[in-house]
DNA sequence: TATTGTTATACTCTATAACTATA
DNA sequence: TATAGTTATAGAGTATAACAATA
């Protein structure tokens, strides 16, 4: 083999494209939590939607649909999955018989704490680069991003 | 219609996770960018390829792969778009008849400024919400995150 | 044996469209 | 007309596995 250089190609150019930043960024986060998550036999949407019940119980999937941003479509498959594992109930409405309220069961709760801890501990190692301080700037950055939405 | 409360739901046990952060900041500059990529038939990584074969003139596909994070197979459709595009060339190595050394065609150079200066203004927008030390803060916090690599 | 490039395939995630029942 | 929930389908994006040529 000649000796065609190793240093690591030159990506300066494509580092200042924060959308660029953010995939990467994004994909490790991913690909660390996803042992966890798996662990848990959740995703990351499942576990979002738990959560929101947890947090706002009584809640209708088109709620949830919203403030996640997640179509009703795949809100639906979501919430079968947790009813049928037995973390969450649908039941009816009594204003409005076309929406459900989704309550957290007693299992569903107490799951939820164990699986929070878990990807909050996960979180902690791919956060130990940073101060809180930081961590905490992070966060905040990051939300003020997400709160430019449309 | 019954008066069900209207109030936005309480996200903050989510929103502790910076997994949840990280995934609605980078849906939300998906969506932002995803025009601009359009416009240029581009997709985040056929630009992400072209802009480290402009900066590393010669490379070739498997170096891309690793500094990109992406599998060699995904990598040959990319290279084989940019090259029927006229973006890129393909050459053989002298040292290594496995090898394609990749270059850039004038016509990629021009198109790949204008990309990216396109890119970079949709970014200014999606930012304008943040200083310019904030921004930069932003961008240093993620690089430490991406870095943190196995 | 390991690496480069390649092809074909499968899988995951998500969006879209169309429908029903209710409002 | 609009909304809640549902179903089926389609499309990106990406990963996996296997292979030939070369090192």
């Amino acid at each position: 083999m000649v000796d065609t250089e190793k240093r690591a190609p030159d990506l300066s150019d494509l580092e200042s494209i924060l959308g660029y930043r953010m995939k990467r960024a994004y994909m490790r986060i991913h690909r660390d939590l996803k042992p966890v998550l798996d662990e848990f036999q959740l995703t990351q949407r499942n576990f979002s939607v738990l959560s929101v019940v947890i947090g706002n119980p009584g809640i209708s999937q088109s709620e949830i649909s919203r403030a996640l941003a997640i179509e009703r479509s795949g809100t639906v498959v979501i919430v079968d999955e947790l009813e049928s594992r037995d973390l969450i109930t649908r039941e009816r409405v009594p204003g409005d018989r076309r929406a459900y309220a989704l309550h957290p069961t007693e299992a569903g709760q107490d799951f939820y704490i164990r699986a929070r801890d878990a990807i909050q501990g996960a979180e902690r190692t791919i956060m130990s680069g940073l101060s809180d301080a930081e961590a905490q700037q992070l966060t905040a950055l990051l939300s003020t991003i997400q709160s430019e939405e449309s």
